[in-house]
DNA sequence: CCAAAAGTGTTGAGCTTACACCCATGT
DNA sequence: ACATGGGTGTAAGCTCAACACTTTTGG
């Protein structure tokens, strides 16, 4: 059904970057390669957009393969199109990026697609532009999370502040005032006190906080700084 | 030269949205179609892209076609994928957007397209999801214009503060305080006063301002609040 | 001399930062 | 009891928002 008759139609692929969260680091959820070209190394998953396939849809299904999740948070990054960018042949690729808790994830699919969690901070290199896709990735998760509490997807149902405030120094690469930190969280009333406390903590055990989740809705898209001069 | 045999091949296309300021509102370039289908209908310029060509370089040539500028601000925007989205055949569209300043561009381009500068506020419906794309292409605009020095893309060389400061305001289609809006401006010390004065002002002058280039590229990364609460 | 727009100064409120102390827990 | 990490209070400084007055220009 060509119906532009003198235009080219090219291979349309979808990338998708997985953020998860390991309580101290950043972690990305990547690939090795067991076909050709480039067997062995690190990639992103992906997969081609399907013929009658919404490209949102394209990377759920994709996302769901490899995690066994749905419902995660997915948001479109960017899409990259140099000419050269894949040595097979030429392919757009819609890059996507989530953020999942990583202790949700199907320990048996990521096996199945020779998967793994790596440090996002100390990553090993990646094929193609993966490399950029994560670096720009990055740029967008920091942008992001300063100004919208976009951070809780990459926590469990239920988190402490200094569990919050760990995942913030993550992704921000650098320390935060405790105290103003809670503060600043505690004063969007976002977070409700769930009356429980850590019980893994060796020393004083800290209150576990879940989200008002239509707050959250509500409130997600004012413009806040979550964060001290970045 | 198809090596990934077994994948569908896509019609992919490029669709610009041109954003330019008259003084008083933002204006979005648009062309009227007068071909099939939805002849008559406004539309966004696009084209589809080369098979030799890189996305940036395709939104590249056809903002040259249509406004006869090179070296304008262009960001990409976001890629539409729907499957339905062109009634004709399924055509992915990678959406830029450009800032340029309404008085440079090419008349008789623009003659030539059957194109045509009108109201972001008041605009006409726009064919396929064009309509959706200008909603998103605004509030990233809003966005960006807020944390970045992004807004002098649309002003001429030189500019005076009130007319950024009415810039400002068509883009946040809210009034500002004149004292605070010039004084946060030139705190930035994005701002050289070049001497000279608006003479086509029937009261007093206002001074003419350029950009500090050397300034604006080392800072334009920089998270900044340029505007009051949004 | 008047109207209209440009330029600048001040002040109070609220927020942010930097800091210190107390509490709970397990060893 | 002590080490470790959690929770809260406060004061100083800064930024922002709200506001009023003066200057320049053309008519």
């Amino acid at each position: 059904m060509n119906r532009y008759p003198h235009s080219t139609r090219l291979l349309v692929a979808i990338d998708c970057i997985i953020f998860g969260f390991g309580g101290e680091e950043i972690k990305l959820l990547v690939i090795k390669r067991n076909f050709e070209p480039e067997r062995g190394k690190w990639s992103l998953m992906g997969g081609f957009v399907n013929e009658e396939e919404d490209l949102e849809v394209g990377a759920e299904r994709i996302l769901f393969e490899l995690t066994g999740l749905n419902n995660i948070y997915v948001e479109q990054l960017q899409t990259f199109g140099k000419v050269n960018r894949d040595p097979v042949e030429r392919t757009i690729s819609v890059v996507f990026f989530a953020l999942i808790n990583i202790h949700n994830h199907d320990e048996e699919s990521v096996r199945v697609h020779n998967a793994a969690w790596i440090s996002l901070k100390n990553r090993p290199a990646l094929i193609f532009d993966h490399e950029k896709m994560v670096e720009i990735a990055l740029e967008r998760l920091r942008y992001k999370a300063a100004l919208h509490p976009i951070g809780f997807e990459l926590l469990p149902e239920k988190f402490t502040i200094p569990q919050l405030q760990k995942l913030y120094e993550a992704i921000y690469d650098m320390k935060l005032d405790r105290r103003n930190f809670s503060r600043k969280i505690l004063s969007t009333g976002l977070l409700v006190d769930t009356g429980e406390k850590n019980e893994n903590s060796a020393t004083k055990k800290a209150t576990l906080y879940r989200l008002d989740k239509e707050r959250y809705e509500s409130k997600f898209h004012a413009f806040w700084y979550f964060m001290p001069d970045l």
